[in-house]
DNA sequence: CGGGGTGTTGAACATATTCAACAACTGTGG
DNA sequence: CCACAGTTGTTGAATATGTTCAACACCCCG
């Protein structure tokens, strides 16, 4: 795992100017406020930046494996992942897709309980679990965000429940664009033309369908001129109310 | 919502005997070693007491609604509450049911993200949302011990989602049981013949199927002599290797 | 070019659902 | 204490949604 190059970091488009006020990377980072970091002010950042180690992964790389020892808990911040379960015999399930801002490792104890591989290229922040809870010591406020952080990802995991257990493959599929839309627009990326960077086989396994099934629905959805499916994983939505109300199952 | 009633309080099979060391109800509460309040010296769980309301609930009767103002958390002491999420038609998720010691209203930000009713008689400790956070300032040691709370559930939520996305019906049951099997230990009771007091439409509710497939497994797990079948909803595990081999999978 | 991975489409199939009937149980009032 | 009504649970038959198996088109990337 090579250090971060930074000359290799894409920045993204909402990016911050470049900060002078600290000599500390943190205090530039792009995605400062969409993170934990938001917490804290640019000195504390530093003592954060202190126990920070910069890793990147070209896509299709594994972070962790389900079951290993969670030493370190991460931060992306460029690129998409993906975490998923495995079943003995194969099946998978993917339990969420990480963009940047975005925690990994946050819901494990002493081992991961799920693996994290890279969907696209990816750079993060490293922390070895053992130093931030020290830090937690010192930052409260750093921990009480976690907490938030945490909160708002069993908020996704109920509604990934909802969809999981009760919802049609119609239905999966237009909460999945509309959440993709949604967070590309948080990061600053178009909410329109939304890039699917994950593979139909990846979309099957978060959504408890086939790749078959995904293909198919899709194809009605652009039947039905609710999306354009475009070239490089591009989907345009034609028609975000229908969407809408698709996802939530009127 | 009457006060709690204190001749009324099923006590539990592991409870401790009623302390003496301290006045605070508290101090001689049954779960106190499972819950939140394990973080606490008695004299901090005085302070607790201090912004502790409580509350039962008969069996069928909802605690707060889905989408209402989450102005209280609670903390469950005796029965069993189900958690569910409503889609417009009617489907319904249930994403988790709660047990003695366990946490409602932890995901919720602003507004409850579900509807908490009893499933059977409940007792509940209720604390103000903006009270707790109060006592965080005063003891960061019970924000750091809701974090490890909400990082458990969001392990469990994620085991749901393998379950819901990938197991088949058989093994959703077996998965289901050895769940309920699993907690009555921890809490005490016993752990075969176990306790099932949720409707088979809740638990399809649960498990992402219908009452009629819920039924007709648990059937099928009896005819291969997996499970007996008792009166007053319980249920004899009777091959807990087969079981436990089904649940993951094998 | 050529080849592996990715995506689409078709046809047969399977698992779980839906609709329906009935049995068992619970609680309530006469 | 029993009778009755409503709820809960079980079972059967028909059906549907999504899966499986298979073939082929596409398209980057080598």
């Amino acid at each position: 795992m090579a250090e971060l190059d930074p000359g290799n970091v894409v920045r993204l488009p909402n990016a911050r100017p470049r900060a002078e006020r600290s000599g500390s990377p943190c205090a530039a980072c792009p995605i400062r406020d969409l993170t934990v970091c938001s917490a804290l002010e640019d000195w504390e950042l530093d003592r954060l930046n202190g126990i920070r180690m910069s890793a990147e992964l070209p896509h299709g790389a594994t972070l962790f494996d389900e079951g290993s020892d969670a030493d370190f808990v991460y931060n992306l911040t460029t690129g998409c992942m993906k975490l998923y379960k495995l079943l003995p015999d194969g099946r998978r399930q993917i339990t969420g897709f990480v963009f940047p801002g975005d925690f990994l490792g946050l819901a494990s104890a002493s081992e991961y309980i799920y693996t994290a591989e890279a969907v696209t290229d990816s750079a993060l922040c490293r922390f070895k679990r053992s130093k931030l809870q020290k830090l937690f010591e010192e930052f409260p406020k750093l921990e009480s965000r976690l907490l938030t952080i945490s909160r708002d990802e069993l908020v996704d995991a109920h509604n990934q429940m909802l969809l999981l257990g009760r919802k049609t493959a119609r239905e999966r599929i237009a909460s999945f664009l509309l959440m993709l839309s949604n967070r590309a627009e948080e990061l600053g990326f178009p909410a329109n033309p939304v890039s699917v960077p994950m593979s139909r086989n990846d979309i099957g396994d978060f959504l408890g369908l086939t790749t078959e099934t995904v293909s198919r629905t899709m194809t009605r959805l652009k039947n039905s001129d609710v999306i354009t499916l475009g070239a490089d994983r591009m989907i345009a939505i034609e028609d975000r109310d229908a969407l809408a109300e698709m996802a939530e199952g009127f």
